[in-house]
Parts: C-alpha cells; sequence; structure tokens
RNA sequence: GGCCCGUUGGAGAAGCGGUUUAACUCAUAUCCCUCUCAAGGAUACAUUCAUGGGUUCGAACCCCAUACGGGUCACCA
C-alpha cells in the first residue's frame, strides 16, 4: 500500500518536534473548514483558543480543515482569515500567519504524505485495513441493525472486511476498486473510559468500538483522523473546540493511544444558541442574521464591542472585572475554564447594543472620525459623503455632549450615526423638514411670531445659561411659561411653557422633536444658518 | 430510540451543606433631574433555585426518579 511513501513515524516525530516553549505554555489552534463566512460561534472558539494560548506565553496556530471538497466553498479560506483579523484575532503560525511555522502545511489537502505515512504504518501493524464496502451495503448493515434494534455501524463482527485476505484486498486495489481504510478498533462498547475535559471536568464515556474510516475513497483523511494526526504532529497542548466533539471523544482517544501519541487536553466550548419559538436552538448562519460575523461588520459595531460581548458570555466573571478595570485591556483578564459556562448561552443583541453605546461613548471625536469614516468607505457611502464634505463638521457634531463626565450613548454602532446627525445637512433637513408636527395648540401666527423674534433676537454667542434665560425672555413674549411648574400653577395664563417653546424651535431648526441640547446644536450650526433655517421654516408656515 | 451533558429571574449568571433578606451585568417598569431625547441618580422585578421524593439538626448546593432542553449516533466537519 501506498508504494510513493517511504517515510515513517519516527521521520515524521523528527520532523516535527515539540515546540520550545517555557512550561505551562500552551499550544492551541482554531481549526475552521472552508466552508463559507465566519460564523459568530467560530469566532468565540478562535478567540478563545487565542487567549489560552497568548496568555500563558504560548502560540496559536489556524489550520484549515479542507478535506470535504463538496462543501468547500472557493475563497472562503482567506475570507475566513481577513474576518478573525478584523476582530484582532490573527494567528502566531499556520494557515493566515505572518511566520509561516515549522509545523505544516496547515492546510490539510497538503498533508496527504503524512497520513499516508501514519496510516501505512497502521496497515503494517494490523491497526487499519481497507474496506470495499458500498454505500449500499453499509444502509443495508444499518436498516438490519435496526430491525434487531441492535447498534447500528461497522463493528466487531458486522466489519465484513476486517478479515478480508491480504492478497485480495492488494489485487482490488491494484484492480482499482474503490475503497477506504478504516481504523481496527480494540474496544468495548460495554466498557467506560474516563476522560478530562477542560470545561467539563471528569466525562464518563462509552469506549469506542467503531472502525471508523480514516481515509476516504477519495484519499483524503476524516476529521477524526486527522484531529489525531495534526494536533500531534502540530504538538497542541490544549484543543479547543465546539461542544458537538464529546461523543466522538472516544474514538479520538483510542486513536491517539493505539498510535503511541500523548494525547492533548481537551476543552469543549459551549454553543452560542437562540431563542426560536420557545425552544433553543444553535445560531445558524442561514436564519440568524447575527450569526455571521460579517452582520456586525457591515453594521458598523466596534468589533472591540464584539469581543467584549463574547468575553462576557465566555466568562462570568468577566463583567465584574470590567466593572473594576474600565479602561484595562482584555489581555489583562485572565480567562478560566472554571468560570466557563457548560451550556450555550442564548446570544443577546441587546446586550451587544448597550457594550456599542458604551464603547462608542468613551472615544473622542477624532477616533469617531477616523473610525466612522473607515466603516463608511467600506459599507456607507451616503454616510461618506456627509464626513468628506467637512470631516471638522463632522467632528464637531458628534463633539456634542461628548466631553463630559457622562457623554450621550445616542450611537450604537457606525451606521446608527448617520440618522443621528443627518439634519445638521441641508439638504437632508430641508427634505426632512414635516411642519404637520408641530404642535396644534399653538396657532402658527404664534409659532411665525416666535420663530421670528428668535431669529433676529435670539443670543446663542455667550454661555449656555444666557442664552436660556434669553429664550425665556422671548418665548415669555408671547406667551409661554418659564417653566413647567409655573405652567401648572396657572394653566390659563399661558400658552404653553418653555418645553413647548422649545419644541417649536428644535422641530424648526431639525426637523426633530428630540435632538441633543438646543445650544450646542445651535453652535454647531453657526449662526448664520440658524437664522436661514429659521426663515426657512417661516416661510413654509401656512398663510392663515 | 441508545449514549453523553445540562436545568437558579425575560437574557448572561454568582453561589456549590449553615449571616444568601439568592451577588453582579443587560433588558423591562416607575420616579427624580430636565428645553425634548440620550445619559445620570433612585426604586421595583426569583418568598425561591424544573418537579417529586429522600439524606441531614439544616439543601439552590448531596442522592434517586420524572419532566424538559441541548449534543451525538456519516466516506461532514
Amino acid at each position: 500500500m501506498f508504494p510513493d511513501i517511504q517515510e515513517t513515524l519516527e521521520d515524521l516525530e523528527r520532523r516535527y518536534p515539540e515546540r520550545d516553549l517555557p512550561k505551562g505554555a500552551e499550544v492551541t489552534r482554531f481549526a475552521p473548514s472552508p466552508t463559507g463566512f465566519l460564523h459568530t460561534g467560530s469566532l468565540f472558539a478562535s478567540l478563545i483558543a487565542q487567549t489560552f494560548a497568548h496568555q500563558s506565553g504560548g502560540i496559536f496556530f489556524v489550520r484549515l480543515e479542507d478535506t470535504d471538497t463538496k462543501r468547500e466553498i472557493v475563497g472562503s479560506d482567506l475570507a475566513l482569515i481577513e474576518q478573525m483579523a478584523a476582530f484582532g484575532v490573527a494567528p502566531d503560525e499556520g494557515f493566515g500567519a505572518r511566520e509561516p511555522g515549522r509545523h505544516g502545511p496547515y492546510r490539510q489537502s497538503e498533508r496527504a504524505r503524512i497520513y499516508k505515512t501514519v496510516i501505512k504504518e497502521l496497515v503494517r501493524r494490523g491497526d487499519a485495513y481497507p474496506c470495499f464496502a458500498s454505500t449500499e451495503e453499509l444502509d443495508e448493515l444499518r436498516k438490519y441493525q435496526e430491525s434487531r434494534k441492535i447498534l447500528t455501524g461497522y463493528y466487531g463482527s458486522f466489519a465484513k472486511y476486517r478479515d478480508y485476505p491480504v492478497e485480495k484486498a492488494v489485487s482490488d486495489i491494484e484492480s482499482g476498486r474503490p475503497y477506504v481504510v478504516r481504523f481496527r478498533s480494540q474496544g468495548d462498547h460495554n466498557c467506560y473510559i474516563k476522560v478530562r475535559d477542560e470545561i467539563r471536568g471528569s466525562l464518563s464515556l462509552s469506549q469506542n468500538d467503531q472502525d471508523i474510516v480514516i481515509l476516504k475513497s477519495d484519499g483524503l483523511p476524516t476529521y477524526h483522523f486527522a484531529h489525531v494526526v495534526d494536533d500531534h504532529f502540530m504538538r497542541t497542548t490544549l484543543v479547543s473546540r465546539g461542544e458537538e466533539w464529546v461523543a466522538s471523544l472516544p474514538i479520538h482517544i483510542e486513536m491517539f493511544a493505539r498510535l503511541g501519541f500523548n494525547t492533548p487536553r481537551f476543552a469543549h466550548l459551549p454553543v452560542i444558541m437562540k431563542l426560536d419559538e420557545g425552544k433553543k436552538r444553535k445560531l445558524s448562519k442561514r436564519r440568524d442574521v447575527e450569526a455571521a460575523v460579517s452582520f456586525f461588520l457591515e453594521h458598523g459595531y466596534p468589533v472591540a464591542a464584539v469581543i467584549e460581548y463574547l468575553f462576557t458570555i465566555a466568562n462570568s466573571n468577566f463583567e465584574e472585572w470590567r466593572l473594576l478595570n474600565k479602561t484595562a485591556s482584555l489581555t489583562d483578564f485572565k480567562l478560566t475554564f472554571e468560570k466557563m459556562s457548560l451550556d450555550g448561552a442564548l446570544f443577546d443583541m441587546a446586550k451587544v447594543v448597550f457594550i456599542s453605546k458604551e464603547v462608542l461613548a468613551a472615544k473622542s471625536a477624532q477616533e469617531l472620525l477616523t473610525e466612522t469614516r473607515a466603516y463608511a468607505m467600506s459599507y456607507h457611502p451616503g454616510l461618506l459623503d456627509l464626513i468628506d464634505r467637512d470631516p471638522e463638521y463632522f467632528k464637531a457634531i458628534v463633539n456634542i455632549e461628548r466631553e463630559k463626565e457622562n457623554p450621550r450613548k445616542d450611537y450604537s454602532s457606525y451606521e446608527s450615526i448617520y440618522e443621528f446627525i443627518k439634519y445638521f445637512y441641508r439638504d437632508h433637513y430641508e427634505t426632512s423638514l414635516d411642519l404637520t408636527r408641530l404642535n396644534p395648540a399653538v396657532p402658527v401666527a404664534t409659532v411665525r411670531s416666535l420663530l421670528w423674534a428668535l431669529s433676529t433676537r435670539m443670543a446663542f454667542e455667550s454661555d449656555e445659561p444666557a442664552w436660556f434665560e434669553g429664550f425665556k425672555a422671548i418665548a415669555g413674549e408671547y406667551g409661554f411659561a418659564p417653566s413647567g411648574k409655573i405652567f401648572k400653577q396657572n394653566p390659563d395664563l399661558y400658552i404653553g411653557h418653555i418645553g413647548d417653546a422649545a419644541e417649536i424651535l428644535r422641530l424648526a431648526l431639525t426637523g426633530l422633536k428630540q435632538t441633543p441640547n438646543l445650544f450646542q446644536i445651535m453652535k454647531v450650526l453657526g449662526r448664520p444658518e440658524v437664522v436661514s433655517r429659521l426663515e426657512f421654516v417661516i416661510d413654509k408656515l401656512p398663510q392663515k
């Protein structure tokens, strides 16, 4: 078998030595298959692998599991790396790393010789054998087993090709008959093994007794085999992967043992879930927008917020730590498996939004300008247009009520900024102005006179209290009480109170009933624009 | 269906045999502040830890059963 393979297991051991790392340093990995864009759960997994490697002074690498040629999507390999990088996850070694690393290749499709070397040895030892069973045969076997209510699968006496004569196997292969290679299990389904999982603790699992396929008929290895071989020769110390793998742990354990490899430590990560009609299910790329990491990029959620959120579901003590270390870097937080939940958290978009608001509120106007512009260039031409008309103007807008102890938290994403600031731009202001929204209780004539007075006499050049005093005085002339309290004491004396007058001004200036502080808006707009907008409105007011 | 794992408020969760009146964060609600909104401040929200039974002087914490939820049973990863 495999006459072209001359290398031995020993050669491989020599070629891929243990890394020279300090004690306790973890070698971790992320092993995606290139079947589409990065899933939020995968980002979570890669983030955790990277964090454990880095906080222990170890190495995080990426290995591409591209052995399923049918499901592969061309180009998704690079997209995966790019999207990880966008979230600050970057391999130290392996696929997509600057440093290629000495334990490669890191693309499974390029490791065929390594797998064949191991398989050749396994077959020589009698621990693996070629199997010629067809799909139909296998189907029939399963149906038979199901009808008898016995354990299904290819194992024990059902493993028809276990003892197929060697000469016949050789001639069958030479004649081109398709085959797979199976691992000859020695396990007993009724015996249990104890396995330690870093998150779940000690697990008691039934031994594997299936002669699983390790090499498919297309000559590529299956996941189970590639995992064992790769994580051994890549010298992984800590395998972190989704919890869907715990069920196949006995297979892996048996192979590690029979190959004489040390087993790495395992951490089976919880899967991120979603509530769907009262039932929990895995976050699905097809049904849930937030399942694809690109969603956050496209909508301009700051990556720091997404990462921060992922940490809150990774470790339950993270939020408390963050409260005490408000400005500390994420790398100062020590992630542990003890504080990791066993079952999947429900993805909470509301919390992502909350964290995003906090993250954006903490930024300076300059940072916001730079980052928003970068976002807009890729995803939002409309926003880019506004920014590029005058970056300083944009900065001034976004700086409103920012440089204070409790800055505004309006923006939940870069994308959301657009809707909040549109009215500062004349064209958007004019098209969105809707005077029917004016309070009908105030006569149009009063509105007109008030706005006229405001446009000619309102002073907002000095400070805010001075402006507000002046505003109250002018409003008073037209029957508005200087405060809600005073208005309530004698409602008949007034047509409204200062809040109502402010609403008129606000609507006239912005087209909106809810905006940040009016004084600051006018400061940004500037006197000529304020006057011009007021005149524009007076002009538009119905004539009666 | 078999086998694994789990079940504390709307969400993430802390607690792991006795000062727990079950932390903390988000969400929600009310109030205060206030030119509106956002923010901020205050308060409320699980008499009870899926249910039933045990063990114990004492249980969310230990044991058993039931229910429910998740995972897995491929030449997919």
